[in-house]
DNA sequence: CTGAAAGCGCTTACAG
DNA sequence: CTGAAAGCGCTTACAG
């Protein structure tokens, strides 16, 4: 009864049941040739004694770890982390149906050394990036090192597994939707360049002008860095434009363009409206609610997990993976 | 210059030195006898060749793995996403510096089995449980398994190494400053009960109107967990009582309570206060700007991780550390 | 100061 | 169908 004093061994099976340690591992990985009866007889005495064998021996003899190491942004100013946590849920879940546990590590914009740190220990099989850049030293370091990885989100690197949403389709959707309703003048606005995401969404607002044939006006494309900083002169300036709709391409500029027109007083949508390219649990309890997006992120990170298994295990894997949204029409853009 | 092929081990060194695997481990980990002159020859040959020792083999032979497991909070209505997330920052931020990694396990209510696999995988070499309970499977099963754990969040199980900010005597700041204030009137809305925390702040509460000599009418704590479901029946009733102030135990709670205010056109400040005992980034951008307590999420989780290392080691440890806070006055209770 | 050898707890050709 | 033995890459008494 007393499990707790020394972890019983394969040794100690063999042992007790008077058979080779060879004999117990293979009636528990169920490879190899062995009488039904022996394996029951070890099957039962190792659920009895509550036998649980050492994954890190197991690992070492494997050349295995059975750990998924993801790659979380490290940066204090995220975006969204209700959607990172999700998506880390998703992964997590996936993973424990094989046995699998998660390594967590941030990586820094320039800083990959604790990615670097697990990699060069062997901690793990393989990794998950949740987060792409357009030059990305991870992606880089990684096929070097010929680290099975995966991506959320897309890469422009030549051979990486990627599992996104359909962004730039989904903002197509979106802003055809809003020009439809007759909002020809639509601000949008960004921040972050560099991140691959922003591309997309960029494309898919032109794809949706493209379309319609309505010629889009460069003059309301605000996607300088500067916006993080002074975010109200943008609003302003945006306001002298005589804009229909605020289009912002993720929920930490919506809040602060939000926040801006509260406090001067401008009623959405009666003055103005808005909508996000990107929905979160942020904009929630916002009056009035927001038009925005809407990607399933726990399916994200289950997905991407199931592919980077498979990808360990040597299987067929689609080099890209493009997930379904929905477009949440609410009261901002009425 | 191809350190991509095969790992170099120690016995590669051992060979192309014409020493002893045994001399060189003793080089990289500088315990036991060995001459000076030869340890710096292992230790410029291990430079130049970019050796990296064997993290999984180390741990084998020494029984340790070098993680350390963090369990998150699994539940998908968790109260605010980014104190973890700055609180795991600080973990691993002090993790690295002793060559530790962490895994990361989440844990529902009355689902444990995540951390149990782990446990019983021995993957980890100690544990830190995120979020605590008055009555905890987690604590009791850690405990069962002599498992080295610290807490973030304090635990009322006995001989728990628990590192906290100080939840008690913070809210019964908060509070007294409200009454000096003159804001006789204040509703304590919360949830939640099964929370250790939760019961600090309410003792807080109650500790600064014994401290005022104010008797403090029952009548306006509203801790039903219906709360969550029914909040805006919840702001009915307490604007029903006339109060001065609002004041909600996490951010949570404040949210939505500002949401039905927002709803019914009553002002903050001017018609009531609002005060919240715990401060996140989701109030941020709010108009008025909500006074709160403010707690350094990141200090928290360098704590709690130097200390599970420190108890790993054998280290002394103190059995309760409790972090200072700032209270941060702002608009909402002007 | 240095080394041969056993051991950590598994897996897996190779024989039988 | 089963087992003895070598091996995964380290550490660490024990000798010298």
């Amino acid at each position: 009864m007393n499990n707790t004093e020394k972890n019983i061994t394969i040794a100690d099976v063999a042992d007790a049941l008077g058979v080779s340690k060879t004999t117990v591992s293979r009636a528990i990985s169920g490879k190899g040739r062995i009488g039904k009866e022996t394996r029951e007889r070890v099957l039962a005495y190792i659920d009895e004694h509550d036998y649980m064998p050492n994954v890190i021996a197991k690992g070492l003899a494997q050349s295995k770890t059975y750990n998924l190491c993801v790659v979380m942004p490290g940066d204090y100013e995220v975006v969204d982390w209700n959607f990172f946590q999700t998506c880390l849920f998703g992964i997590q879940e996936m993973a424990q149906t094989e046995g699998y546990d998660i390594l967590l590590t941030m990586s820094r914009i320039n800083d990959i050394s604790s990615l670097e740190r697990v990699i060069v220990n062997r901690k793990v099989d393989g990794v998950i990036l949740m987060r792409t850049f357009l030059e990305d030293e991870q992606v880089e370091f990684l096929t070097k090192k010929k680290i099975p990885f995966v991506t959320t989100g897309s890469s422009p690197y030549e051979g990486v597994i990627q599992i996104d949403h359909n962004h730039r389709s989904a903002c197509k959707e979106l802003t055809s939707i809003m020009l439809m309703k007759n909002m020809k003048r639509i601000a949008l606005v960004g921040e972050d360049e560099g991140y691959v995401v922003t591309q997309s969404r960029l494309r898919g607002f032109r794809d949706a002008y493209v379309q319609m044939g309505i010629p889009l006006d460069e003059k309301l494309l605000f996607l300088n860095p500067e916006n993080r900083i002074r975010i109200d002169k943008t609003v302003d300036e945006i306001l002298q434009k005589n804009v229909d709709c605020i289009l912002c391409m993720d929920d930490a500029v919506t809040g602060r363009v939000l926040k801006v027109l509260r406090e001067k007083h401008i009623n959405v949508p009666k003055d103005v409206r808005v909508a996000s390219f990107y929905d979160s649990t942020m904009l929630e309890d916002n009056v009035p609610s927001i038009t925005s997006l809407y990607f399933n992120a726990k399916e994200l990170g289950m997905v991407a997990c199931r592919t980077l298994m498979n990808l360990i295990e040597g299987k067929e894997v689609e080099q890209r993976t493009l997930l379904p949204y929905n477009v949440v029409l609410k009261e901002s853009t009425k």
